[in-house]
Formats: structure tokens, C-alpha cells, sequence
DNA sequence: CCTCTATCTACTGATATAAGTAATAGAGAATTC
DNA sequence: CAATTCTCTACCGACAATATCAGTAGATAGGAC
């Protein structure tokens, strides 16, 4: 990063020169208007001077204010009260990103009002207001009228909501903020004092208060209904002038009102069930103790989700809908297990016998799981502490001393430490913000300022919690032995309280409004309020990165000065800190690392941490909120897109789902969160079994204690073997780390596994800035391995029928390694093998057991399972499946690929085509490479009659997977040597490179010739994404903060989603925190883009986004027809029941989607989002072109009297093409009169070259994009004929 | 000024070609050479040529090569050559050179890379170029020289490497004290041999104090700068380098020269703390007290068993002597971690095939 | 009271850090060697 | 400018350098008139 800051340095040095020549240049020009000419003057004579000069003239606008602007982040509520930050209404106005023409807008400032906004929003809501205030006024500075008012709302809207202050303390302020922050009030604001009017003011008169606005303010007023709230309304709707004020959309619920206003309502009594003999579902911890041996690392936590126990009244209201529900069931014995409290929900579940019982069922479990998942918010942390307590009791009991062979109780032992120190922390904040602290102006409190607004927001005793178990979480991360990256720390342990917070924020919500004491009244209208009362889910909410980072750092600081361990060697025994800030040197640069005790780390390694409580990191119990905006509802608070940090991307989708573009994308969405699973428990026995055995088994990595080395060389040897033995070492020791961390990671899911045993959990996914969607539960979901997935089932189950048992069939081969064969062999293989599956499924602990041999093996095993009970039926076919039947696109990339290319060949090879066996494109790639070789053997190359029988589809396969990532010559010879490294002996090392370099060219020769067309399409992408990142937009001044090359590559994929590409040159900041400096990279929104990242990541993130289109039309489609869905970006999942309908619709919505041409949709697309840029080419010096440009330039550079700029070049242009279309028809004579450099380009009528070669001189053209390649002559609907394109 | 060590022999085939500059910065100007080689005095070490064989690394255009060479006048005299062009080019010139002189110069070009530690076991052990003979540690050894330039930025690691060598006595160093005379970026050269408190003090220089016997030869600069800029006063004073100009040196790139061997010193006790060093050093303007926590776990503890004196100076200030005392420390400390916490994990990357 | 200077502080940019480069090879970006 | 040197090399999920010091601009204080 070094070099990029140093290349941004200079780059703002000769940026800073143009600065301070320009001004120089325009005085000069200013005080010498008569007798000197603009540039634009002397193109257009009979132009208004004015209005040309004045863009020049505000260029010279750097004013002092915007450069501490940018530091407004670092300082405190204090200091800012104290400087006054205003930047000048120009700047204030906003941007744009990539295009003018997108209408998304980049707001100037944005960190800072943020800042300013989440330090406000904190004073405010505990009453602050006078501190509140001044950063209402220093935001005043920096927003536009329209935005300030906004801002201001806010600030009001506390006030309305506090009791304490009267109508008169209200009306003062808004006059205040009137005189000191020019601030305009609305309609929002209307509604804010009205509220305030109707609940302190007695003698309130609404006629008088809605005499002088007009209608439709009154109606925009009352629209606020989040701020008026449900009581206040129904008062508003017994004025008799009612009927007329009200806005559309209340009108339905006035009439509601009013209906019931005149009916008896006889109140309901409540029925609440009495306790007889509840039902609860099966202890985890009977389970546990049933199940779990605590011998090696799989501790059971007790209580481990602790949250998902409910309430004893809910309890009572489940059992007994639960009983209602098997009022009618005709098994008895179903009946009996039931109501025995020996069954799961899941296994109750199965047990039902008509749909209406299961729907009711999942009903009541809806409403019970809806309060387990509010008490795991709230007390989420809670168990985890309980435990640490129980066992650090025990252990004191034992010895006196305490040592580090109790985990648990060590970290008992600092949370004890912690929290009065957090406490007293959190005084010294409070003293501070109330102007009580002693030192107020100490170097100690200025620090301290800067945090103590947010730090007062947060409980100290379960931030203690949090910040110990974020930290344990993160050991041996980021590639630091024994610890973590700082960054990652103490960004983890802020973003962790940020969500306690936010968590806690919204369960203390104020209700007022959206609660009523009326029975009567309207239903409608509590629904309408309380939707308005979740707020914008486009608005962002929470902390700033910085904040979160600071402050996570003041907790890291103080954990890590209270931690301590014990340590003894030899005789010697004594305390040492726990954890220790530290800097590491990693791959040339330093990285600021928290490390962990060593000792602490091998008593982790001994006894496995169980750090999950948290619920964020949790699948849910309960379905998850249909998306509807950028912010997801309820628990989920993650944004619709994986933004990272890129501010475009996030403005981009914000403003899609403003203009309500992204409907699609929320059905696709809400199919895959919508889809419930549960644990398979047979899977998780037998897991749990060989876990606990602590030995390596398939990909369970086995416990390990340390690695082994071989013995240090003598000092004296020669320093190549020094150098190879520190290689190998480090090999060893990483690979035992990585070792560790799966082990512990695997550990972390077989936790949250089992404490899902006969739950129901969904997993709502969010999509990454390509669309591709992934579950926002980072560990334990169906993305991960074979060991993972093998333990998910779908909470619904389905009956095979005849077709269901073939596919499951069909699954169990896939699983198994057998997938490149007809289905019929698929099923035939499995047939033959049925004893083999049965007696897998009956005695899965057998030394050699058939499905330990299996590609995937605990995934085949639950299809064993499943197909032995199946089996056991008299009719197979009527067996209820709550397996997930996966269908696998073959090359998924390279299916789309050739569907755009239109290769006949290459289509039949990844199936697109129908064919009687699965083709199989890296066998056929090899076969061509073999081809190859064969001809180049017949010349005797030496080469090639070496490798020429070597060549099979596991040597061409890494690379025919990465070509469609855009792999390089060098990439893919470092893959095909390591294929070839088996043949040569270690002292042959030279000539395994030249035999690898040859057969990497082949290997590419023949991947080109496969999918020529799909080359030249991707070669087209990458051509086009070249262009767009190094044109120059119209608007560009080298005065002006936006870069010269700023237009990153946007596309909208066929549902709409605007996908941005996030890859910009950052600038490195820094940030002091309690623990060290960080250096941030932070990445502006109009900074510059970074070209090779733009053009080698578009041809693959474009293939990304249809295939992620295609996903979420398939998911949609599926959804629509009833089924479940589920899928790993190409690998889709349902029922075995519904295989057929849903390979039906994976085709449907292939063709679908390819049936337009989505490139020439995409060029069209382009060159509406680029018209407003320009390219910078390289035209011989001699081209014909080049004189006469550089004549103009010439006789600009005179009248100016400076060396002519590209800005000025734009300038000009934007001034030709603003009086061209302007009305004036003077004006479009000037412009059609008026001669640019760009218009000469333009309108030449030759051809106009990019050459890379010296002798060029550089030009402005407007941006073209390459003609499309031709389509080749495969028929993308031959797909829906293809058997096996996806299999 | 007379150019007293220039081989007439290749006054054409210098003019035959043009120098090229590759990566790596030379002195092209003889004159230059002259001035530095005066002040080396290298025919007073080395008086008797045929007992001696010269390595030199990076031989490049070969204009002090050739001057040294002739001021020497040695029984071998090594061109270890990694760079293709200029492979060359010295196959041609040694062709011609033995029509002029009959190679009476005794070049041999190697043409094989001097960063490999591989090259120089295969020249001795494996071609037998030279079999240079081990002499005991007591004074420098008179047989064997090595040239080398390192004068580019990435010469710094390998100029930091030969000095550790010097500590193990490994490498070249295996034979005796071997001088190695050495040029490298002034960058480079004031670091590694400033003394203790100076600003640019840093663990090389430190095993260079400890380690090696050195000295600052010279000091070529381009012509547009002023030479000797960020080194070390007291070793201006000290060593009384040659200042020369030679404006084949580009203008960012000051040259230095200087040379060192081991001296009497080698111990294990620093590489064992090796690992404590390197982040030590990083804060090298910090107190020890301050430092020992954050290098290793329970490093506070060491404290106990370090003069307060010592614990209150930086890295930067620390002579060998503290070193020393430091590393005795750490020997007789408790709690030193196991070997395996002590290897840093770099970069994972992590391939699926 | 005002201005001027001395001193201090805050901010910026430059530099050092480590100490096998790692087996390649060609294009593109960044310097200016 | 054109020549030369440096950098990077497969997409996404899951990104990420830091401490110190010299020099400078700006702020403050202080002292004299």
C-alpha cells in the first residue's frame, strides 16, 4: 500500500500545482477582461461572456474550511462545537459516480454528515438536546436546505417524543434553527408540532392550527403517521372535519374507524390456556448428556442457545395449540409420543397426519419460535456467562489458585475484572458529556470525548461479554500465529457492539405511538403505523465504521489490560498478560497484530472454545421478513448487497430499490430465506461419533498437539539449507494451523448443529455486488462442505413417488463419484449397490463401510439413510423425503459462455445440447490438447512426444475452470505444472517448466478453439471494461476532486440489479485508536478507478451475474410452483419429488434469459450510462488529425496564455454541446459555428486508430464501444431438450 | 589524473560498445574507478596477485572489473553474471581478451545468478572453479576476495544476508575473513553502518558492529548532488571515504562502497532471539521497558533480570555490548516460548488444486 | 491597544521496516533509475 | 516525451501497513510600545 499512497501523494501534489497556477491565470484574466479573450470567447464571439466565465471562475474556490472537513471524523462533539466547519454551497451540491446520466447521487461530505448525524442521534435520544444542538447547526454547513431539514426533523422529533418539553420549548427551537441554520420547515415538521399540540395543549384547536395551509399540506402532514402516531389520529379523525384532511391512504382505515366508533365491541377475554402438563420439547441438555461424550474438544455448552428457551406463558400457549392440533390425529401411539416431552419439534412434526395439522402446526411454532428468537437477542450472551460461572466456581472449589486449565473460568475470571472497569469507564464518560469530569481539557478526555457519546450507550456487562468472546473468536486469524489482525479485532469487537446496541435500541423502542388503549378503532391503521414506524429501510442506521472501530478498541484496550494468565516453568510460576499488542512483518509490510499468550493458546487448543452464543452468527428460528429495500426487516440488518465498503455499489442498489426496481430480486430472495431446513440428526450422531473419537477421519482433521519439526540445521551451515529448513518449518507449522482452525471451526458448526437438533431454521441470504446470493449466517449454512451440508434436511418432507425414488437414486451416485454416466447407470449403480446402502445406513461405524468411500461422503450417507426407510416401506414411493436432491450445472461459467457465444461445439460439450451420456468438456479439452500434441509429436517435438499420452482431463481441468475467471499464461502454467510435477524427479526442475510452459499454450489453444465465439465475447468484455476505465467524463476540471479517470463498470442484470464494480484506488488514512494507529484504505466515491482490476474482473463478474439472474428466476419460478429451493450459486436443490419440475423450470429460465441478445442489450446499455464520456486514445503523431488539433490547441494556448489542459478541452466541448441544445438560436449557431478538439475527432471521417507504439500523441473521442462479435449457430432453446445440462 | 589501473587491453573493447544500464548502477567513468581504487589501496592486502582468486558479483559493463583486475593482477578472478546482455557481452570481450592478452587477466565469466547461495557451492564444490583453501579466523584471509555490487534497491536484502553470513561463518565466511568489498545504494550503505544512536540504526547494523570488522571506502555520487548525505558523521570522520562523481550514478541513487568480514565474534545467542530482534527493531526508537510486552509473550517479565539503565535506552541506542547483555538475559530467562510460537506464518495461499 | 516575534502544536510527507526473489515472461502502469 | 523500471499475474464470499520524524504552516502567547 505503500506505493499507492505514494502514487495518490504525487498525484495530489501536481494537482495542487494546477490549483495554484489557475487562479493566477483567471485574476489575471479578470483584471484584464477588455483586452483578453476566454477560450470560449474566442471560439464563440456572440456568446454571453457571463455565463461561460462563471464555471472558470468558481474553480478557484479551495477554501480552508473543506480541508478540515475532512477531519471532521477525528474530533469530538466538543471540538466541533468549538470550530466551525462550512463549506460552500457549491460544494455542498451533489455528484455523481461512474455516470452522469444514472441519476445516483454521490453526496459530498458523506463520512461527515454521518459522523455528525450518529453523534447527534445519540445526544438526542438521552435528552441531550443541548448538546445536540451544534452539530444540528455545523450539519447546517454542510448539506443542502432540502437535506438540512431532514436532519433537523430528526433533532425535533425527540423533542415531540419527550414529555418534558413543553410546545413553547418546541416552537423556540424551530425559530432558532430558523435564524442560525436557515432551516426550512415542511410538512414532517408541521406533523411534529401538531403531535406535540394534540398531547400537551388541552385547548389544542386543529381548525385553527390547518386554517392557513392548503389542503394538500394538510394531507402531506398527516401522512407523518409514524410521528402523530395511532391516538393521535384517531383524534384527528373525530374532528368532523376529518373526512376532507386526511391523505389517500388513511382513508380506508378512517373508515374503519369511524365503523367501529359506532359498534358495541365487547373486549375479548383473553383465553389463556391453563398450565396443565405442558409439553416442551426435549432438552437440549438431556440430549447432550444422551449424546455428546465430553471427552475431546465437543463440549456441550449448557444452555448453549439459552434463548431459544421461551417463556413460560408461551410454553403454555404452544402446548396447548399443540394439543388442539392432535385433537383429530387417528394414531394413538403418534398422540401418545407426542404429549410425552420426549420428542423434538421436528420428529412432532413428522408425526402429523394431514396437511392442515402441519400448517397449524408451523403456526404455532411460528408464534412460539418468534419469542425464543427475542429472549436469544436479549439474553443471547447470558448462558455462555452462566456456564463460564458454574465452571469457575468449581474450579475454585478445587484450587486455591487459579490456573489456566479451566478455559471457562479464565474467562469468567476477566469478565469479573472487566465490566467494574468498563463501568467505571462509562462514569468517566457520563461526567465528561455532563461537563462534571474534573480535567475536562486533559489529553486523557479529549481522547475519551471522542468515543464517550457512544460508549455511554452500551452495557457494560454484556460489551464484556461481547468483546471476550469476539476476541477468543478471532485467534490464530489472518494468517498470525497465536492471534489477530488489530483491524479485524477491533473491528469485529465494534461491529458486535454495534449490534448490541442496535438490538437493545430497537427492544426499548418507544411504543407510544404505535400502541393504543382503544380496543375499537382500526386495525388497519396499526398495521399502516407501525410499518411507517420501522423506518426507511433505504435509510442507513448505526455506527460509522470509525466509531465502531474506536470504540472497539477502548473495550480491546481494556481487555487486554486486565487479562491475565497464569504461567509456570520449571519452579518458576507467575501472571503474565493474556493478550499483547504487537507488530508483525507480513509479506513486506507491518501489520499490527493482538497476540494471544502462548500458553493461552494451547489451553484453547485443549478444550476447544464455544464462543457461539451470538446471535447474529445464527441461522434463525423464525422466517425472516420478505425483503423489501436495502436494509433487510426484523432481525436481518445486513444491506441487500455485500457492498464492500464501496460507496457506488450502495448508492447504486439504494437508488434501484428507491425506484422499486428490484421486485424480482426480493422474490428470488425471499424463495431461498423462505426455505426452512432442520438438523439431520442420524448424520449428527454419527459425526459426533468419530469427533469424539479425536482422530482424523475423512475431513475431520484429527486433535492435534503440536507439529512435529525435524531438528534446526547447525548455525554454521550453509544458508541455503537454512533457508529451506525455515520453508519447510513454516509449511509445517501452517499447515498445522490450518489444520487447528478447521478443527475449531468444524467444532464451532457441530455446536450450532446441535443446538438446532428438531428446530426449524432458516437462513435469509443477501446477495454479493454480482447478485450472487449467499446466507448471511457466516458458519453454519449449506454453502459449506460435504461434512456441513450432509447435516441439513428440509423441514417439509415430501413423498418420493416413482420419479422422486429414481432422482434420490440419481443423488446417492452424484455423492458417491458416479456422475458421469446416463441417469439409468446412475440408478443402476445405486441398485446394484443397495445392500451396500442399507447396510452403510445400518451400521455406518463399520471399519470399511461403503459410503466412507464415497467423493462426498456424509452427504451419501444421509441418502443412505434415507433410502433405507424408504425401503422399508412396503412402497418405497410413498416414503417422505426431507432430503435436498441437488442438480449441478456442468461448467456453469462456460454454460453461459457458450449460450452467448452461440458455439455449436462448445454448447454439446457443457450440455447444453441434448446428448445420451453427460458430456464432459474437460475430457474433451483434452482430447483436442491431445490432438495437438499427436501433430506436433509427428514433427518430433521433443515435448510433445513426452507429454502426448500424459494428457487427461484431471491435467486440463484447473485451467479450463480458471479460463473463465480471466486466468493468465502464468496462472495457468503454475496449475499445469503442478499436473505434471509427478513426472519429473526434484533435480529436473528445468525442464518440468519448459515441458509445462509448452503444454499451457495448448491447453489455452485448445480452450479458444472450443469456445472461439465465447472468446471473443469475453474478449469483448474486456475491451469494453478497458474503455470505460480510462474514459474521461465531460464534467472533468483538474481543479475538481473527482479523479480523471473515475467511471467504474456498471451493468443492470435482466432483474434490474445494478451491479457496480467496487475495484478503486483508495487513499490510506489514518486512524488512532486506544490500541494503535490503523491505516484504513478508504475508497472515494469519485476517486480513481483501478483499470486492471475493472477489466479483469468484468468478463467473470458479468458471467457471475447472469448465472446469479438465473439462480433467482429459477428460485422465483420454483417458489411460485410450491416448491422449495435452495442452491450453492450452480448447484440447485429441492425435494425428490420435485426434481422434474424444477429441471424443467432451470431450462425454462435459461432460455429465457438468453433469448435477447444480453450483449448487444449490454453495449446499448452502455452507451446510454457512458454518453457523457470520453475516451483518451494514442493516434499515430502523424495522422492527419493530429495537425489540426494540435493548430487549435496552439492557438488556445495563446489566448489563454497557458498550456491547454484535457479539462480545458472538456470544457470547451461541454460548452459546444450546452449551446447546442440550448433554445437560443444564437447560441446553437455559436455552437454549430464553435470548433473543438473533440469535435474535430469526432467528425473525422477516417479512420482513427489506438496504437500502442511510440510517436503517438493523445486525443479525446467520444466513448465507442466494439461492434458485438457474431453469434455462432448454436440455438440456445435445443436446452430444454438437454438431459444432462443440468444433472 | 593518470589512469594507473586501467588495462589498455580494453580500451577497445570498451569503445566497441555502449554500456547498458540494467537494473543495477555502476560506475562507468574510469576516472571515477581510479579515484576509488587509489583509495583502497588494495595492492597493500593483496600484494602477492597469484595466490590470489576474486569473486566479484555483478560484474555489469566491467570498468572497475577490469581496473581492479589489473591493479591485482590475480590468479582467477571470478564473473559471477546473472543478467543475459551482459553474458554476453563478456563471452565476447573474454574471446577477444584472449587474442589481445592471451586472458592473462585470468577472468572467467560464471555466468550463473549471484543471489543463489547454489552458485557459489557449485563453483567450489561442484565445477571446481576455484577451491579456495579455509584459513583460521585470526587475521583476513589473503587468498580469497569478494567483489560484489549490489546498487539497486533490492541489493539491500542480499547485502543484509552476507552480513549475517558473516555472524554464522557460513558461506563464503566458512573459508576465513573473507573481505567482501561491497557496492550498494548509500540508502543501504549508511544504514547498515551507522553506529549506535543514529537515526538510521537498525538490527543489520547492529550485527554489523557485532559481527564484522567494516569499513565506508567511498562514496560516488551524480554530479548534481552532494555526496554523503545520511550517513553516519562518525563514520565520515572515521573512515575518511573517498568522494567521487560519476554521473553514470543517476541522481536518486547515491552510490556507497564499503567492506567488511567477520571479526572475532560469533555466537548462537543472537540467533536464538532473532525472533525478538526483528519487532524490537521496529520500534527502535522506544524504550526497552516499553517494548519487551509487545514482543513476546510475557516479555514484561525479562525486565526483572535487565539493568534499569538498559531498559530505559531504544534498540536504536543499543551497543553491542546491551545486545549482548540482552541476549544473556533471554538465556537465562524461564519462560522463553516453544520454537514453534516463534516462527512467523507468512501469506497462506491457499490453491483448490 | 496593536503589532510583531518567539514558541508551540498540528499536520503532512517521507522513510524505514525485513533480510530469499520464488519456479516463471509479458503486458501495462509508473517513473525518470 | 520516450525509455526504462516496476508490478502483477483467477472471480466472488472473506479486503485492510504502521511508527516515527523532520519540516512547515498556523496558532498562541508574550512582550514592547
Amino acid at each position: 500500500m505503500l506505493r499507492t499512497s505514494l502514487k495518490s501523494s504525487s498525484y495530489r501534489r501536481s494537482r495542487a500545482l494546477v490549483q495554484r497556477l489557475l487562479p493566477q491565470i483567471q485574476y489575471a484574466y479578470i483584471n484584464t477582461r477588455s483586452e483578453s479573450k476566454t477560450l470560449a470567447q474566442s471560439a464563440v464571439a456572440v456568446s454571453p461572456v457571463s455565463r461561460l466565465l462563471e464555471p472558470l471562475k468558481s474553480e478557484r474556490t479551495e477554501s480552508n474550511a473543506k480541508h478540515s472537513i475532512s477531519k471532521l471524523t477525528q474530533k469530538s462533539f466538543s471540538e466541533i462545537e468549538q470550530t466551525e466547519f462550512t463549506a460552500p454551497a457549491a460544494e455542498r451540491q451533489p455528484g455523481y459516480y461512474s455516470s452522469k446520466g444514472d441519476n445516483v447521487i454521490r453526496q459530498p461530505f458523506a463520512r461527515e454528515i454521518n459522523y455528525l448525524k450518529s453523534l447527534m442521534e445519540s445526544f438526542v435520544s438521552d435528552q441531550y438536546y443541548e448538546k445536540a444542538y451544534p452539530l444540528l447547526k455545523t450539519l447546517s454547513g454542510l448539506v443542502t436546505p432540502e437535506e438540512f431539514t431532514k436532519f433537523a426533523n430528526i433533532y425535533l422529533e425527540a423533542l415531540v417524543q419527550d414529555e418534558k418539553v413543553s410546545v413553547r420549548e418546541l416552537e423556540q427551537v424551530i425559530d432558532k434553527m430558523q435564524r442560525e441554520c436557515h432551516f426550512e420547515s415542511n410538512n414532517r415538521t408541521r406533523a411534529l408540532r401538531l403531535t406535540k399540540y394534540l398531547e400537551t395543549d388541552p385547548k389544542f384547536d386543529l381548525d385553527e392550527f390547518f386554517r392557513i395551509p392548503k389542503i394538500e399540506d394538510i394531507r402531506s402532514t398527516l401522512s407523518n403517521v409514524d410521528i402523530i402516531g395511532v391516538d393521535n389520529l384517531y383524534t384527528i379523525f373525530d374532528h368532523p372535519k376529518a373526512q376532507t384532511w386526511i391523505p389517500s391512504e388513511l382513508k380506508e382505515s378512517y373508515h374503519e374507524y369511524d365503523l367501529n366508533k359506532n359498534k358495541e365491541i365487547v373486549e375479548d377475554t383473553k383465553k389463556l390456556q391453563e398450565k396443565d402438563g405442558s409439553i416442551r420439547s426435549l432438552e437440549k441438555d438431556d440430549l447432550s448428556e444422551l449424546e455428546a461424550v465430553d471427552s475431546f474438544g465437543l463440549q456441550i455448552v449448557r444452555h448453549s442457545l439459552l434463548g431459544l428457551e421461551a417463556s413460560p406463558d408461551k410454553i403454555a400457549v404452544f402446548t396447548s395449540d399443540i394439543k388442539e392440533i392432535i385433537k383429530d390425529m387417528t394414531n394413538e401411539e403418534s398422540k401418545q409420543k407426542i404429549t410425552s416431552g420426549k420428542l423434538n419439534y421436528f420428529e412432532m412434526y413428522q408425526l402429523l397426519e394431514t396437511q392442515e395439522q402441519r400448517d397449524q402446526f408451523n403456526h404455532a411454532l411460528a408464534n412460539f419460535n418468534l419469542d425464543r428468537q427475542k429472549q436469544m437477542e436479549i439474553r443471547g450472551v447470558e448462558g455462555a456467562k452462566e456456564k463460564w460461572k458454574h465452571e469457575y466456581e468449581e474450579t475454585k472449589k478445587r484450587d486455591s489458585i487459579m490456573s489456566t486449565k479451566n478455559l471457562n473460568a479464565q474467562l469468567y475470571e476477566w469478565y469479573q475484572k472487566l465490566v467494574p472497569l468498563l463501568q467505571k469507564e462509562r462514569q468517566e464518560c457520563l461526567d465528561l458529556i455532563d461537563d462534571k469530569a474534573t480535567n475536562q481539557k486533559s489529553s486523557e478526555n479529549k481522547e475519551r470525548a471522542v468515543y464517550a457519546p457512544f460508549f455511554v450507550k452500551i452495557d457494560p456487562e454484556k460489551a464484556a461479554m461481547t468483546t471476550i468472546l469476539e476476541v477468543m473468536k478471532l485467534q490464530s486469524t489472518g494468517g498470525i500465529s497465536n492471534g489477530m489482525r488489530a483491524l479485524t479485532a477491533l473491528q469485529s469487537v465494534g461491529k458486535a457492539l454495534e449490534y448490541d446496541y442496535i438490538t437493545q435500541k430497537l427492544s426499548k423502542k418507544d411504543l407510544k405511538r404505535t400502541q393504543t388503549s382503544k380496543h375499537k378503532g382500526s386495525r388497519l391503521l396499526l398495521n399502516l403505523v407501525r410499518n411507517a414506524a420501522e423506518g426507511d429501510p433505504n435509510e442507513d442506521f448505526g455506527w460509522s465504521q470509525d466509531i465502531s472501530i474506536r470504540l472497539g478498541a477502548v473495550f480491546v484496550s481494556f481487555l487486554m489490560e486486565v487479562a491475565k494468565v497464569r504461567v509456570s516453568r520449571h519452579t518458576v510460576e507467575t501472571e503474565q498478560s493474556a493478550f499483547f499488542h504487537s507488530i508483525q512483518y507480513i509479506g513486506g509490510q507491518r501489520i499490527g497484530a493482538i497476540k494471544l499468550h502462548s500458553d493461552l493458546v494451547k489451553s484453547i487448543n485443549r478444550s476447544s472454545l464455544d464462543s457461539c452464543v451470538q446471535p447474529q452468527h445464527m441461522p434463525m428460528p423464525v422466517k425472516p421478513k420478505d425483503w423489501d429495500g436495502y436494509y433487510g426487516r426484523g432481525q436481518v440488518m445486513s444491506p441487500l448487497v455485500r457492498v464492500r465498503d464501496s460507496p457506488e455499489t450502495a448508492a447504486y442498489v439504494k437508488t434501484a430499490a428507491r425506484n422499486g426496481n428490484l421486485d424480482q430480486v426480493y422474490a428470488g430472495l425471499n424463495v431461498l430465506g423462505n426455505t426452512a431446513w432442520t438438523v439431520n440428526k442420524d448424520i449428527f450422531k454419527v459425526i459426533s461419533h468419530y469427533w469424539n473419537t479425536g482422530k482424523e477421519f475423512l475431513d475431520i482433521p484429527g486433535v492435534l498437539d503440536k507439529p512435529i519439526l525435524p531438528p534446526k540445521p547447525e548455525r554454521s551451515d550453509d544458508p541455503s539449507i537454512k533457508y529451506k529448513y525455515r520453508k519447510l518449518v513454516t509449511q509445517l507449522k501452517s499447515e498445522f494451523s490450518t489444520m487447528r482452525s478447521q478443527r475449531c471451526d468444524a467444532n464451532y458448526k457441530l455446536e450450532i448443529a446441535r443446538a438446532f437438533i428438531g428446530e426449524k431454521l432458516y437462513f435469509p441470504h443477501n446477495l454479493d455486488f454480482r447478485g450472487r446470493a449467499y446466507p448471511i449466517s457466516p458458519h453454519f449454512n449449506h454453502l459449506g462442505g460435504d461434512m456441513t451440508r450432509s447435516l441439513f434436511l428440509f423441514w417439509d418432507g415430501k413423498e418420493l413417488g416413482e420419479r422422486g425414488l429414481r432422482w434420490l437414486k440419481i443423488q446417492l451416485a452424484n455423492l458417491y463419484g458416479f456422475d458421469k454416466a446416463p441417469f439409468d447407470e446412475r440408478v443402476k449403480f445405486v441398485e446394484d449397490n443397495l445392500q451396500n446402502v442399507f447396510e452403510s445406513a445400518k451400521n455406518p461405524y463399520s471399519e470399511d463401510a461403503w459410503w466412507k468411500k464415497a467423493d462426498k461422503p456424509w452427504q451419501a450417507l444421509g441418502v443412505c439413510f434415507d433410502l433405507r426407510r424408504a425401503y422399508k416401506l412396503p412402497d418405497p414411493t410413498k416414503y417422505v423425503s426431507h432430503m435436498a436432491v441437488h442438480q449441478d450445472g456442468t461448467c456453469n461459467g462456460l454454460q453461459h459462455y457458450a449460450a452467448l457465444g452461440g458455439d455449436l461445439e462448445g454448447a454439446q460439450q457443457v450440455n447444453l445440447a441434448r446428448a445420451d451420456r453427460p458430456q464432459d468438456v474437460y475430457a474433451y479439452v483434452a482430447g483436442i490438447v491431445r490432438e495437438l500434441l499427436e501433430k506436433d509429436a509427428q514433427k518430433n517435438n521433443k515435448y510433445a512426444l513426452f507429454l502426448k499420452d500424459k494428457i487427461n482431463r484431471k491435467v486440463v481441468k484447473p485451467t479450463v475452470m480458471t479460463n473463465v475467471y480471466g486466468v493468465t499464461y502464468i496462472g495457468a502454467l503454475a496449475q499445469v505444472r503442478k499436473q505434471l510435477e509427478d513426472y519429473f524427479p526434484d533435480n529436473q526442475r528445468d525442464s518440468l517448466q519448459e515441458h509445462a510452459r509448452y503444454l499451457t499454450t495448448h491447453v489455452f489453444a485448445a480452450i479458444r478453439q472450443l469456445f472461439e465465439n465465447a472468446h471473443l465475447i469475453q474478449d469483448w468484455l474486456g475491451e469494453s471494461a478497458r474503455r470505460i476505465s480510462k474514459s474521461v467524463s465531460i464534467d472533468y476540471k483538474e481543479s475538481d476532486n473527482v479523479a480523471l479517470h473515475s467511471s467504474a463498470v456498471i451493468w443492470t442484470t435482466p432483474l434490474n440489479l445494478p451491479c457496480v464494480q467496487p475495484y478503486r484506488k483508495g487513499t490510506s488514512e489514518s486512524l488512532k485508536t486506544a490500541v494503535q494507529t490503523l491505516t484504513i484504505n478508504r475508497i472515494d466515491g469519485a476517486g480513481m478507478v483501478d483499470g486492471r482490476k475493472q477489466v479483469a474482473g468484468f468478463p467473470p463478474n458479468f458471467v457471475h451475474s447472469l448465472d446469479a439472474t438465473h439462480m433467482m428466476m429459477t428460485a422465483a419460478a420454483c417458489g411460485e410452483r410450491g416448491l422449495k429451493f435452495a442452491s450453492v450459486h450452480d448447484s440447485f436443490w429441492t425435494h425428490a419429488a420435485d426434481v422434474d419440475t424444477m429441471n424443467e423450470q432451470i431450462r425454462e429460465q435459461f432460455v429465457k434469459l438468453h433469448s435477447s441478445n444480453l450483449i448487444s442489450l449490454l453495449k446499448e446499455e452502455f452507451e446510454i450510462r457512458y454518453k457523457d464520456n470520453y475516451q483518451l486514445i494514442k493516434i499515430s503523431s502523424k495522422h492527419p488529425l493530429v495537425k489540426s488539433i494540435k493548430e487549435l490547441k496552439q492557438q488556445w494556448t495563446k489566448q489563454l496564455n497557458r498550456p491547454i489542459t484535457l479539462g480545458d478541452e472538456l470544457y470547451m466541448e461541454r460548452t459546444r454541446l450546452e449551446f447546442l441544445n440550448s433554445d437560443d438560436p444564437q447560441k446553437i449557431k455559436a455552437a454549430q459555428d464553435m470548433v473543438t478538439t473533440i469535435k474535430l475527432a469526432h467528425e473525422y471521417e477516417g479512420e482513427i486508430e489506438d496504437v500502442n507504439d511510440r510517436g503517438t500523441y493523445e486525443i479525446l473521442i467520444p466513448l465507442k464501444f466494439p461492434e458485438v462479435p457474431p453469434k455462432g449457430e448454436f440455438d440456445v432453446n435445443r436446452v430444454k431438450d438437454s438431459l444432462y445440462f443440468f444433472s | 589524473m593518470s589512469l594507473r589501473s586501467f588495462n589498455p587491453a580494453f580500451k577497445q573493447l570498451f569503445a566497441d560498445r555502449k554500456p547498458m544500464r540494467l537494473h543495477i548502477h555502476e560506475m562507468l567513468n574510469p576516472h571515477t574507478v581510479q579515484q576509488v581504487l587509489d583509495g583502497m589501496r588494495l595492492k597493500k592486502l593483496y600484494p602477492d596477485g597469484s595466490k590470489l582468486d576474486i569473486i566479484e558479483c555483478n560484474p555489469g559493463n566491467g570498468v572497475f572489473s577490469s581496473m581492479v583486475n589489473y591493479d591485482l593482477k590475480p590468479r582467477n578472478h571470478i564473473l559471477i553474471e546473472s543478467r543475459t546482455k551482459l553474458q554476453q557481452h563478456w563471452k565476447k570481450d573474454l574471446q577477444a581478451l584472449q587474442g589481445i592478452t592471451g586472458n592473462k587477466e585470468n577472468f572467467t565469466l560464471y555466468p550463473r545468478d549471484p543471489y543463489d547461495w547454489q552458485t557459489y557451492l557449485d563453483l567450489t564444490d561442484k565445477d571446481k572453479i576455484i577451491q579456495p583453501v579455509t584459513k583460521s579466523y585470526d587475521q583476513v584471509h589473503d587468498e580469497l576476495l569478494l567483489i560484489a555490487n549490489w546498487c539497486y534497491d533490492r541489493g539491500e536484502k542480499i547485502v543484509a544476508q552476507w552480513i549475517g553470513c558473516c555472524g554464522d561463518r557460513n558461506w563464503l565466511q566458512k573459508y576465513g575473513k573473507v573481505r567482501v568489498i561491497c557496492m550498494a545504494p548509500s540508502k543501504t550503505v549508511s544504514k547498515f553502518l551507522s553506529e549506535p544512536g543514529f537515526g538510521k540504526r537498525n538490527r543489520t547494523a547492529m550485527k554489523r558492529e557485532l559481527f564484522t570488522d567494516s569499513k565506508l571506502l567511498a562514496i560516488i555520487a551524480n554530479s548534481a548532488n552532494l555526496p554523503g548525505e545520511g550517513y553516519d558523521p562518525r563514520v565520515l570522520i572515521r573512515d575518511q571515504p573517498v568522494a567521487a562523481y560519476d554521473n553514470s550514478i543517476p541522481k536518486s541513487t547515491e552510490m556507497g562502497i564499503f567492506e567488511f568480514y567477520p571479526s572475532g565474534m560469533t555466537t548462537d545467542a543472537i540467533a536464538e532471539m532473532e525472533y525478538l530482534l526483528s519487532p524490537m527493531y521496529m520500534n527502535r526508537s522506544t524504550p526497552l521497558r516499553q517494548i519487551l510486552p509487545k514482543i513476546v509473550s510475557g516479555g514484561e517479565g525479562m525486565a526483572e533480570s535487565l539493568p534499569h539503565d538498559l531498559l530505559d535506552r531504544s534498540p536504536r541506542e543499543f551497543t553491542t555490548e546491551d545486545i549482548l547483555a540482552i541476549a544473556h538475559a533471554y538465556d537465562k530467562w524461564p519462560f522463553k516460548p516453544d520454537y514453534v510460537d516463534t516462527i512467523q506464518l507468512d501469506e497462506i495461499d491457499e490453491s483448490q488444486f
